[in-house]
DNA sequence: ATTATATGTTACAAAATTGTAATATTTAGA
DNA sequence: TCTAAATATTACAATTTTGTAACATATAAT
């Protein structure tokens, strides 16, 4: 989605866009921008920062307070202060006019990777396995391995703080929220479990024990 | 951690950053980076382009085959091949120096920000609701829901298509992978239990029915 | 308005997940 | 080397999740 005044402009960026297999949509509405989104819901907008009728960063503001679509702001000035706000504001990128085509599009394209992953949300690598943290499942070449719940929360703390040793109250706080949480032993038995489908994909070490510290993933 | 040999620059760079409450730790040994930052697992890499022994590039191309850890590439060109190869090969940012330093914090709050909700990788938002995905818990203020695993791979994908009609053989395949899926009324049934537990927090209407095409989150 | 088809609801039994307890093993330090 | 504390293992029972079937309702097209 377009959200720019200048026609010249927006038909040139169009043009570009569509040349490149991206579906474009040129807002026209800049009073009822946020409705308009939404209804679209495009997966990238292209946002000039100076626009009629309303501020581009105030609307990048009160967008971002209900939604993460990506944003890539766009400006013809180049003060840093723009630049700056902008990012804080929560653009995810962010291009000055006048603009090399070629650029504009690799900034897209890194834009659509970076939150494509973040939308999948799902997907976790370690090693040479993916792990699928929506369906709990770990793909190493063809072997598929299904984790259940608690599994998949502590292979997922694990992982998001590999290299680094992880308590057995954080990995409790994880799984039970403290609160309650009953038993000490729980936790060593979900580890175990957790152990032992790793090892049928050739992982046997991969969590390491550091005796009165917690974990740690190799 | 920061990868650049102009020591100069490395010791701003440091000063800036503890000053700002990051830990820094400054990569000496070029030839064995790889090696080096995984042992270190640094939270991000500030990378110059321009180091000896290797090409950053390829180091940050390297890199990436194994580790999303965030880059955010500095160099003193400002090509804009440069610009363009970097985020072509994923780095999360990219500054050229001379920088701002209030510009460089900006881009580094921003990256780790990005990143941050990419580790926990598990928080979707709907309306005034949080999903964590990992834990398959609702919050919406003070009330919780939990989630099954069916559940949670049905609203993780609504969510992620969210405004868009999905169709019940896409859920399908989301859930079973068609393979070993045998009855068709068994999604319909999870649709319900999804349906009957958004009801409780006020989301009655969240999943709709188009008849013939699928479901739709509005 | 009627009908065939798509979708919704409910209850139940099979299967999977979980915490517990009892016992075994490992480890750091005396 | 010995011991106490931390962690591991195993089997079992309670609980939760799941698919199924039987029946109910809604919808688009005739």
């Amino acid at each position: 989605m377009i959200i720019e005044d200048e026609k010249l402009i927006c038909n040139e960026l169009s043009k570009l866009l569509e040349n490149n297999n991206y579906e474009t949509i040129i807002l026209k509405d800049f009073k009822n921008a946020l409705n308009e989104i939404f209804k679209v819901s495009p997966d990238l907008i292209l946002l000039d920062i100076n626009i009629p009728f309303i501020n581009g960063e105030a609307l990048l503001q009160n967008l971002r307070k209900e939604s993460n679509i990506p944003v890539i702001m766009v400006t013809s000035s180049n003060s840093e202060t723009d630049e700056a706000l902008s990012i804080s504001y929560g653009a995810d990128d962010y291009i000055t006019k006048p603009y090399n085509p070629n650029i504009l599009l690799l900034r897209i394209g890194a834009v659509l990777k970076r939150t494509k992953t973040n939308y999948n949300a799902n997907k976790l690598t370690y090693k040479d396995l993916k792990f699928d943290i929506t369906k709990g499942i770990i793909k190493k070449n063809n072997i598929e391995i299904t984790l259940t719940k608690n599994e998949i929360i502590i292979f997922a703390y694990l992982l998001n703080h590999q290299n680094k040793i992880v308590s057995r109250d954080e990995l409790i706080t994880a799984i039970w929220d403290t609160a309650d949480y009953i038993n000490d032993n729980a936790l060593t038995v979900n580890i175990n479990r957790l152990r032992n489908k790793l090892k049928e994909i050739g992982y046997e070490n991969a969590i390491d024990t550091r005796k009165g510290m917690g974990y740690i993933l190799l």
